[in-house]
DNA sequence: GCATTACCCTGAAAGC
DNA sequence: TGCTTTCAGGGTAATG
């Protein structure tokens, strides 16, 4: 399930490979994921050079001159892989993109959850997708002062409230968590009961797990693996996510498992208020 | 307008 | 052992 710091794993990884490179070839499964992948996708960006690639939220942003974009989400089950060129497609390889130098990136996707769409004639962060995203924890606007204007005006669940793309871009289920214990605030608050304090050390948390999650290269459970199928080490350094009934780090009482918005939640009944 | 729920999908795990 | 059911979750459309 790739979150923000899988995203930009991923991004920092395949921005070294891929800039410059030409686009050969395209090849498509021809199923559908999240949306049907746009006809034209082949056709439009064979032989086109890579010039930049972004990221914005989970999005993966590949722009090629002139202004032509390619948006990537990988969904829950996504990955990228980059490679010399095979020929055989593995089984749920949805699309791959062959380059000139008989090199390839294959998108495998086994739940189609994932989407690629294209982009031109707009700037980057004109693509619908990307101008709905809230701010995103990386960015220096990214502040407790603005979460917490953001939070008086919702009466839902801060957990609920983390998960939304529109408010927070990036964060998934298990940075949710991980945030919510790191600040300390039960994933059960209404957001408007936040104070300024709460809002702050949840800014300050969401960052702080954001950034050491990018330096351990992601969280691997089953399905994220950067581009070369190395697995992330962040797994190992989570303090209450898939812990249920592991006695928590700070106070020893077991984490606790919930289900808030059809999602599991973990967290710490005694530290987090 | 906002909050909540249902749905898409398939592999893995649990249950029988 | 093998079949069936349940669960997992990101994003979004539908519903309340």
């Amino acid at each position: 399930m790739p979150e923000m710091p899988e995203i930009e794993t991923l991004a920092r990884q395949l921005r070294r490979i891929l800039v410059g490179k030409r686009i050969a070839q395209i090849r498509l499964s021809g199923l559908p994921l999240r949306k049907p992948v746009p006809r034209n996708l082949a056709l439009t960006l064979r032989g086109r050079t890579i010039h930049r690639i972004l990221r914005r939220g989970k999005y993966l942003v590949v722009e090629f001159e002139p202004g032509i974009f390619l948006l990537i989400h990988l969904g829950m089950s996504g990955r990228l892989f980059y490679h010399p060129l095979a020929g055989i497609e593995a089984e749920h390889t949805q699309a791959v993109f062959v380059f000139s130098d008989s090199t390839e990136l294959e998108y495998r996707d086994h739940r189609r959850f994932g989407l690629l769409a294209l982009y031109e004639g707009i700037g980057v962060d004109w693509i619908p997708e990307v101008l709905s995203l809230g701010k995103d924890p990386l960015s220096r606007a990214f502040r407790g002062e603005w979460l917490w204007e953001l939070l008086q005006k919702s009466r839902t669940e801060i957990k609920s409230f983390l998960l939304d793309q529109r408010k927070v871009a990036g964060l998934g289920n298990i940075y949710v968590c991980e945030s919510l214990f790191a600040a300390g605030i039960d994933p059960k608050r209404r957001c408007f009961t936040l104070t300024m304090d709460d809002s702050l050390r949840l800014a300050e948390g969401i960052r702080n797990v954001v950034k050491s999650a990018v330096r351990h290269r992601g969280t691997s459970f089953s399905d994220f693996m950067d581009s070369n199928g190395n697995l992330g080490k962040n797994q190992d350094f989570l303090m209450v996510f898939q812990k249920e009934d592991v006695k928590c780090v700070r106070c020893g009482e077991n984490i606790r498992r919930i289900r808030q918005a059809n999602r599991s939640t973990f967290y710490c009944p005694h530290c987090q208020k």
